[in-house]
DNA sequence: ACAATTAATACAATCGATTGTATTAATTAT
DNA sequence: ATAATTAATACAATCGATTGTATTAATTGT
C-alpha cells in the first residue's frame, strides 16, 4: 500500500496533478464541479498532504524555531505556550529547542533551524551568549529574528519583546509606600545581570519620586535561591529593626524571607509587608500569599510571536526594528494588606 | 545574493552535484582529497544544507510530533525538557503542540503532523480524548505513536510510558506508616480519572499490608485545588481529632491542609505528618517543606522519547507494543520527619 | 605492457507538490 | 455560423538533495 499522492488522484480521475493540487488549494481555476470530485478522490485514498514537498516547492516551512535556555522553566513555558497558541492560529508549526545556556548548543540549534529553513527565529538567549554570529547569520539567509525576554544589544534588525523589569520594580516598591511602609529594604540578585540592576533600579526611583531617602544598606544582594532570602532577612533586621517592607527581586528569596520572619515572630504583613517578583506559581499558594510582579510569560509569548508573523507576512520587508515593551502588573494578594 | 546548493558548488568546483553531495555526507565513495576541497568551498560560499530537499527525498523529517494537553503545566512542561533532550542528541527535532484539553483541536494537531510526516508522535491525550482513530491513523500512516503519562486503552500497537501511581500512593502511606502514624488520612481526587483512583489503591494496600484497618471515613474527596484541602483538613480533624498523618493525592492540597493545621497549631509533622504527590516545584519551598512522591516528568520524556526513537530506529518493525512503567520516588522532606 | 579489477566520479531519475505557460473547451459577440 | 474571448485543464519545469547505475580513472596482477 503506497502513499497516495496527487499523481495517484489525477491518475485515478484521468486529470492533470497540476488541476489536482489546484483543486486541493482551492483555486479558482478549477471548477467547482471538479473541485468536489478531487476531494471526495482524495478523501477516499486517504490523501495526506505532503508538506515536505510542498514546503520545497514553496521555499517556506510554515514553521517557527524557538529556542529558550531550558523548557521547563515556568517563565519559559508559558511563554512557550503563548507562541505556540498565536502560531497554531495562523497555521505555523513550533519547533521548540532550549540551550541549556549554553552558547555553544545555541549555535548548533541555529545552525539547525537554518538548515531547516524555519520562517522564523524566537529567542531569549543564554547567559553565555555575548556576541551574536549566529543570529547574523539567520539575517544573511533572510530568516528574521525577535528576541523576547533576554536580548542582544548592537542588533537593530531585530525585533525584540522586553518586560520593563524597571517599571515592574517601581510599582512594586510603590505598592509597598502606598500600604504606608517607610522603611522599606530590597533584595537584589546577581549585579551581572541586567534585570536585576533594572529592578534595583525601579526602587530607588519609587524612593525618590516620594521622597524617601535611598540608604544602601537596606539593599541587600545574592543570587535569591530560598536559603539566600533566609539569610538576608536575618541580616537585614539585625541592621535595621524598624524595617517594615521589603521588595524582593524574585518570589523566592521571598519565600525564605517569609519563613525567617515567622520563626522570629515578625508578622506579615502587619510587621513586615512582602512583595516579591514574577509571580511564580507558588507565590498564590504561600502562606499569606505573595504580593508580586507578573510578567506574564503567555503575553511576552504570543507579542513575540505576533511581531515574528507580522514580520514574516511582510515578506521581511520590515525587518523587525521594532522594540515591544510590555508593562509588568502587579498582583495584590495577602502579605502586602496591611 | 542567491541561495548556495550543492549544484553552485559542484558548478565551482567543476565537479558533480552527487559527488558533492556524498562529499558533504562523508560517504566513502568520495576520496578525502575531493571532501576537503568541497567542504572547504561549501564554508566559503556559505552554503546551508536544505534539509527540506533533503526530507523530500529520503522520504523522513527527522522530526518529531509531541502532543500535550497545555505546555506550561510544570509536569509537561518537564516532559518535554526531557524529550528534546533525548531527541537533540540523536539529531531530531522536536514539534511542540497543545491541545488544550480539546480532542477537536488534537484531531487537527495530528494531521498536521501526519502532513508534516513527521518520523513519529509522543502523546498525552486530552482529558476529552476517549477514542483514537486519529491515533490509529498514524499507524496507517506508518508513524509510530508512544503515549506518556495519559494513554488510552485498546491500542496494543501503540508504545506507553506511564508512571506507577498506585506504587506512589503505596510508597507515599507505607512512609507515613513507618514514621509511627496509626491514624492516617487520604485527600483523593475526582474519581473519574484514573490516577486517584489508582492513588487511592495504593493508599489502601499499604494499610492492609500493614494491618492497620481501612476506614472510609478517613478518606475524603475533592478537586483537591488549595481551598479544597483546607476544607478538607477541617472536615477530616472534626471527625477523627486522632489523625495523625495525612496522604494527599496532590500537592496543593498538602498545601492548603498545611495552612488549616497552622490555624489551629496543629503542628506539622510533630502532631501531624503529611506527604504529597507530584513533586511541584513549590513542594520544596513550603514551610516546612513537603514530602512527596516525585513523577520526574523528565524521566518519563526521556523513557517515551527513546522507546520512540528505537522504534523509529528500527524502521517500525517493532512497533511498540512495549509499556514502561517507571517507579516513582519518595521525595523525603520536612513535613513527615518525627 | 596490457588485461582485470577496483576506486572515483558523472549521469539521470526521483521524492511530491507548485506554478507559469500552452492548449483545448466553452461562451459570448457579431 | 464563425471569430473573439474567456474558462478550464494539460504540459512541463522547478524546488534541492539523494542514490542506483554507468562511465572514466587509477591501481593491481601477471
Amino acid at each position: 500500500m503506497k502513499n497516495v499522492t496527487i499523481h495517484e488522484i489525477a491518475k485515478a480521475l484521468n486529470i492533470n496533478s497540476s488541476t489536482v493540487s489546484r483543486a486541493l488549494n482551492d483555486s479558482d481555476r478549477v471548477t467547482s464541479k471538479t473541485k468536489r470530485k478531487v476531494l471526495d478522490k482524495a478523501k477516499e485514498m486517504g490523501y495526506q498532504r505532503n508538506m515536505l514537498a510542498s514546503n520545497l516547492r514553496r521555499k517556506r516551512s510554515n514553521t517557527i524555531g524557538v529556542v529558550v535556555p531550558r523548557i521547563s522553566r515556568h517563565f519559559f513555558s508559558s511563554t512557550i505556550a503563548g507562541i505556540e497558541e498565536t502560531a497554531y492560529k495562523l497555521g505555523f508549526n513550533v519547533i521548540i529547542c532550549q540551550s541549556l545556556e549554553e552558547l555553544e548548543k545555541e549555535e548548533l540549534i541555529i545552525e539547525n533551524l537554518i538548515a531547516n529553513r524555519v520562517d522564523g527565529i524566537l529567542i531569549s538567549v543564554s547567559m553565555g551568549t555575548k556576541k551574536g554570529m549566529h543570529l547574523a547569520n539567520c539575517l544573511n539567509n533572510r530568516i528574521p529574528v525577535v528576541f523576547f525576554d533576554r536580548h542582544l544589544e548592537g542588533f537593530p534588525d531585530m525585533g525584540k519583546v522586553l518586560i520593563d523589569d524597571q517599571l515592574g520594580a517601581y510599582r512594586a516598591t510603590e505598592h509597598l509606600i502606598q500600604k504606608g511602609c517607610k522603611k522599606i529594604g530590597h533584595f537584589s540578585g546577581p549585579k551581572s545581570l541586567q534585570i536585576y540592576r533594572n529592578r534595583l533600579e525601579g526602587y530607588k526611583m519609587a524612593l525618590k519620586n516620594y521622597h524617601i531617602p535611598y540608604d544602601e544598606s537596606y539593599v541587600l544582594t545574592s543570587k535569591l535561591m530560598k536559603k539566600d532570602g533566609l539569610e538576608m532577612a536575618k541580616k537585614i533586621l539585625e541592621a535595621h529593626s524598624d524595617l517594615d517592607g521589603l521588595f524582593c527581586a524574585n518570589d523566592t528569596a521571598a519565600v525564605g524571607a517569609f519563613d525567617y520572619f515567622k520563626t522570629i515572630d515578625k508578622r506579615v504583613p502587619k510587621d513586615i509587608a512582602i512583595v516579591g517578583f514574577s509571580n511564580e506559581p507558588f507565590s498564590a499558594l504561600t502562606e499569606p500569599s505573595l504580593t508580586t510582579i507578573d510578567q506574564s510569560g503567555e503575553e511576552i509569548g504570543k507579542a513575540a510571536c505576533s511581531l515574528l508573523l507580522e514580520n514574516i507576512a511582510s515578506g521581511n520587508t520590515l525587518i523587525a526594528n521594532e522594540t515591544v515593551i510590555l508593562n509588568p502588573k502587579l498582583i495584590e494578594r495577602g502579605s502586602s494588606q496591611r
